[in-house]
DNA sequence: CTGTAAAGATAGTAATCAATTACTATCTTT
DNA sequence: AAAGATAGTAATTGATTACTATCTTTACAG
């Protein structure tokens, strides 16, 4: 996809290369992503790949930086665009999911990451990330309770928790599947029940 | 834990590996287990293991189906033992959930699996395994309905996704938080949201 | 047009890891 | 207790990988 050109300044390269990472990750496992093989998507060699990262784990960092980034940005801006909390709740859930439809490759390298067991400076974006995007949902559903969409004696915590469990959920079977389309099948189905587990019963 | 006793009878050694492999998948990333590590950790040397398995692949196909065969029991015993469909789902949630933490390293395990882009022994495995378990709760839900306990019109697939979501998420978390205590105090909080979704409104 | 700094190519190194092989220790059976 | 079977050792091999030192090409400012 992304274009083999040679001699882009450093901080397009740069740019070029977290993209073909995240490309790359569609494909296999990220933890066996080489540095040859992002290289050679690039069309350039192995080595020129540490002219711009000064090793391996910093090219994973800017990576995690970018996801965490454009993820936060797509999101809010769903969310501002909804009418309601509970609307805003549904519009960032399908921004996300269509994030990752369009990017595969990012849950799986999010997985990865945490699967080490030692605190990795990716680890710890990941941790910001999900920490400040708890931090949303607990907004919205709070501001829910008080327009009386949401049941005002629900546990924000577990229901952030369910929020972001329900997207793992639908990535794990995509990935299990092999077929990224599902998502989008699946997607509103599992909110309706969890927006029912949710809402104000009336 | 497990014990370094030497000249084990070849069943018992598989046994042993397998239980060591997912000792060492709750304190590494199950990827980088090398047979170095496993034989190590069993007071062997490392071309020992390759006595009793052909090679490394086998290892793991080895643990994957001692894996489902020990969920899918623990899971229906707890099913059996419940007084009605929903508290049988209920049931086998916290079946599932307390089966993770007894054994940490299974999920990062079962992650790990279906990171691998072909299709592995070991990822068709977790395939047969998530499907014998979807039709378990489809079946649930359906008695559930008939029982009236649950909504006539539930989507039972997007229900059994949302389950199993939930599990994958309450994981995920502890992962981040490097916490798997965490799970037994958030997985009944996160049910009761989707009982919620799910049961019939009276 | 030309000098030069940045970007890339080439050709390595050292470390790691799965797998193999020739040999040895231990258990089991009769 | 001898003989055969089973389990484990020690050393090695070939492949892979992140990273580096040195040389070459390109873009572009003046």
């Amino acid at each position: 996809m992304t274009p083999q050109v040679k001699y882009l300044p450093a901080s397009e390269r740069r740019a070029v290369t977290v993209d073909t990472v995240i490309e790359l990750a569609a494909e296999q496992n990220p933890d066996s992503i080489t540095t040859a093989a992002i290289a050679q998507r690039m069309g350039l060699t192995q080595g020129a790949v540490f002219r711009h990262f000064p090793n391996k784990d910093a090219i994973l960092q800017a990576v995690m930086e970018w996801v965490a980034e454009r993820l936060l940005f797509l999101v809010d801006k769903a969310a501002r665009a909804a009418p309601s909390p509970l609307a805003a709740l549904e519009a960032m859930f399908m921004a996300h999911v269509n994030f990752i439809i369009k990017h595969p490759g990012i849950p799986r390298i999010l997985f990865g990451e945490l699967q080490h067991a030692d605190e990795t400076i990716p680890k710890r974006i990941v941790q910001t990330l999900t920490h400040q995007y708890r931090e949303r949902l607990h907004r919205l559903i709070e501001k829910g309770k008080a327009n009386k969409e949401l049941d005002a004696n629900l546990d924000r915590e577990a229901a952030a928790f369910l929020f972001i469990g329900m997207i793992q959920g639908l990535v794990m079977q995509s990935l299990l599947a092999g077929d990224v389309g599902r998502i989008s099948h699946d997607a509103p189905r599992v909110f309706a029940i969890f927006r029912q587990g949710i809402r104000s019963t009336r």
